[in-house]
DNA sequence: TCAGAATCATTAGCTATGAAACGATTCTAC
DNA sequence: GTAGAATCGTTTCATAGCTAATGATTCTGA
């Protein structure tokens, strides 16, 4: 979509101001997002039959080793609902292990386990390559600039 | 995920190479392009019952006026049976209309209907000043840089 | 000519996800 | 001390999307 700029704003500029900017750019950042996902989870994680939320929640238990479920859900951008159904699986497949907070049993911590660990660091050295080589085409004085500019919109609009 | 690079870099640098710019990238362009869809989808087009992807479809008819069912798959980037779903719902608001290609009765055409070209000439002003919103904290020039970098990963790993 | 391959759209079954409802627990104000 | 508010995780229900199977149609090669 967003493909005929001139075409659209023939349609619809005499009563709106059309800005091609704002279309293209962010048009192509949620092409590009979506593609990111599919292609990782088909080339990387899909041989592991592993989700992608559930890659990103492993990963982030490898970094920090032990976190509430509320911080997994706002970390991984999913629901509350989303970690429930998740952490099932991933304590089915014993990769990570659900604990009460004693201190206040509302709270239910996750951590990860020594297979959980065996599995994302069997996996992450290949995702990282997959990272590497859908920017592989850019400069790296591009790649970085990209990342500011990416930076700048995240914080902008609170993404 | 992927916020503690030094973490990671410490826990596999060892055996693997790790680009730090890469990480930056690739994630942040998921996540913007996932917080673009959910704004977009709450803020413009919920209270209009209709979905980011039919959004999508209905928008490439106002465009083109008559496509192939295939051609909207591969413009809305999801598959056959995603659109014939869609078609349906389409259809039965009577925003849109199939019709059977007389020379090769596999073909399905789908034109919009007036009552569709009512709908998303309603809906696209706004869901374009949700566009400009994104992007208004970046400057002029940086949008245009920013486009062309997206463009050139779109085209580099054919997203 | 015509049998089988190819190419469509559609349907059925499945997974992932979110919103809302629910029960358990803790906090707060009096 | 205690009733009500707030905050958890989980469950339930609904929706979107995909893969694979299906049926209809057309093409192809002998």
């Amino acid at each position: 979509m967003h493909t005929e700029e001139s075409t659209i704003i023939q349609k619809i500029s005499k009563k709106t101001t059309i800005e091609p900017n704002a279309i293209a750019v962010v048009t192509s950042l949620y092409r590009i997002g979506q593609g990111i996902k599919n292609k990782l989870e088909q080339e990387v994680l899909a041989k592991h039959k592993i989700s992608w939320t559930s890659f990103s929640i492993l990963y982030d238990l490898w970094i920090y080793g032990k976190m509430e479920t509320k911080e997994l859900a706002l970390s991984a951008g999913v629901s509350k609902a989303t970690i429930s159904n998740i952490m099932r699986t991933l304590e089915n497949k014993s990769l990570c292990r659900r604990e009460t907070d004693p201190r206040d049993r509302r709270n239910t911590f996750v951590v990860i386990t020594p297979k959980g660990k065996e599995v994302i660091e069997e996996l992450y050295p290949e995702f990282h390559e997959g990272e590497i080589a859908i920017v592989k085409g850019l400069k790296t004085d591009d790649q970085k600039q990209l990342a500011a500019t990416l930076y700048k919109l995240i914080k902008d609009n609170k993404f």
